[in-house]
RNA sequence: GGAAAGGUGGCCGAGUGGUUGAAGGCGCACGCUUGGAAAGCGUGUAUGCGGGUGACCGUAUCGAGGGUUCGAAUCCCUUCCUUUCCGCCA
């Protein structure tokens, strides 16, 4: 969400930022629907001030017992009313609608964001090596599947396409790499463990920037609340309409939790396996800092989620998004590709975003530095996503006879197996 | 699900129709006092928007939205949230 002054002052500047993103200019049409808007506030505040201040003397007339005076006002004012209601109904609707513009458009790149579609996306650096095999590396889902693991099929009869059923190491290995993920942030990263609700309300998906654009990717139950898509909605709204001390931030928060995603535009896509699934656990961080500190704190995210790869031993590159493949909240997006050697290609399994004050706006979420308030700045990361994750390990560390070996970090959570 | 009580400034809390943007306290800032600190005393201390070069003026905001009224923190309706009791329940 936008500062509307700042776009006032400087609308130039702005439609060249919406260019990067691939965007026509815009701020023509809401300095045009700003300047409606403040003539209709200067309207309604006329009248208001007519209003008041009759009324202020009406009191004062009755109070004194001049009935006759105080009679006489009250006529006038009387009349002012249905003209007062039009005018500050129309401020209202034009004021919505200035809203709904502003809120419809994605945070702008930051200025090292290169210029482009995906093709831009600039590679930062690779780590580790593709591993090689002496066979042919199979896919996740048919080394799941032949080693009576994981079941598409049954879960199909259940909940339909997209879904899976995942059972004894198989499911204990999820779990193992979520607790892997969730000990490290914590002991080693200064990241404080939350449990969070799933199911939120439209405000919090409209504060990280889901709502009002993005609806039909999300579901919604039929009492009105939505399955979150990610960990970031609620842990970026833990300090939605709240002012923190400077001194207390940054904040750092993660979470383990199932994620849902409606996947609406993705027909076709990766349909086989678990790599785009309705429903998938993710472990997700969050950092609230202030606005000197977010770029470090990016490149810290990144690293936090990297660290988690290296111990893995998995090969992976990171990417630098280019300004038209950002996701809508961003200002700048790190993305963590891990190498299949099964599907023989870099996917992703982490974004790291910084979304500036872009989200904190929409939440009004403050903090304090000497005696002002400015807006927080937000980051969210995955860290990682424990589903992709389980694809990485077990087409990694896949053996010729089917079997999967446990990565060393995994094994104490995997009661010391060192194969599935 | 039934019954009830509440939601007021950074925080606590008073306020049931009239100059209340809102008493009082805490916190915070500045000043006085002190060798220094604490205490004490004094002064100040919400935000958005509009207008003005500016001092400043106007306007809106007492969970949110609507209504009644000349005038609403205060009355009515809707809604969200919190708490308590009962019922049910993992």
């Amino acid at each position: 969400m936008f500062d509307i002054k700042k776009i006032r002052d400087n609308p130039r500047d702005f439609d060249k930022n919406l260019a990067k993103r691939g965007l026509n200019p815009n701020s023509e049409l809401l300095i045009k629907i700003d300047e409606e808007n403040r003539t209709a506030i200067a309207n309604a505040q006329s009248l208001q001030e007519e209003r008041n201040s009759k009324s202020k003397l009406i009191g004062e007339y009755a109070s004194s017992g001049n009935v006759d005076e105080a009679n006489k006002l009250k006529e006038e004012v009387s009349s002012l009313k249905s003209k007062l209601h039009d005018l500050e109904n129309k401020q209202k609707e034009i004021a919505e609608r200035l809203k709904l513009e502003l809120s419809i458009l994605p945070n702008l790149p930051d200025e090292d964001v290169p210029i482009g579609d995906e093709e831009c996306n600039q590679e930062i650096k690779t780590v580790g090596e593709k591993k090689e095999f002496d066979f042919e590396a199979k896919e996740h889902f048919d080394l799941g599947e032949n080693l009576g693991l994981m079941d598409f099929e049954k879960a199909s009869k259940i909940s339909g396409a997209r879904f899976v059923i995942q059972q004894g190491s198989l499911a204990r290995l999820e779990r193992a790499i979520a607790n892997f993920m969730l000990d490290l942030h914590t002991t080693e990263f200064d990241y404080q463990e939350v449990n969070v609700p799933i199911l939120v309300r439209d405000n919090a998906l409209y504060g990280t920037g889901q709502l009002p654009k993005f609806e039909e990717d999300l579901f919604k139950t039929i009492n009105d609340y939505y399955l979150i898509p990610t960990a970031e909605v609620p842990l970026t709204n833990m300090t939605r309409d709240s002012i923190i001390d400077i001194a207390d931030l940054p904040l750092r928060f993660v979470a383990h939790t199932p994620c849902f995603r409606s996947e609406a535009g993705a027909a076709g896509r990766d349909t086989r396996g678990i790599m785009r699934q309705h429903q998938f656990y993710k472990v997700e961080l969050v950092s609230l800092t202030d606005a000197n500190n977010s770029k470090n704190e990016h490149e810290r995210m990144l690293s936090c989620a990297e660290e988690v790869l290296k111990r893995l031993g998995l090969n992976y590159r990171v990417m630098l998004l280019a300004s038209q493949d950002m996701g809508f909240s961003a200002n700048k997006t790190y993305d963590i590709e891990v190498w299949l050697p099964g599907q023989r290609a870099y996917r992703e399994i982490s974004s790291c975003s910084n979304c500036g004050d872009f989200q904190s706006r929409r939440m009004n979420s403050r903090y304090k530095v000497d005696g002002s308030t400015k807006f927080i700045h937000t980051l969210n990361g995955s860290g990682l996503a424990v589903g992709r994750t389980l694809i990485a390990i077990m087409e990694n560390y896949q053996n010729s006879d089917g079997s999967i070996s446990i990565p060393d970090v995994l094994q104490p959570y995997m009661h010391n197996n060192k194969t599935l």
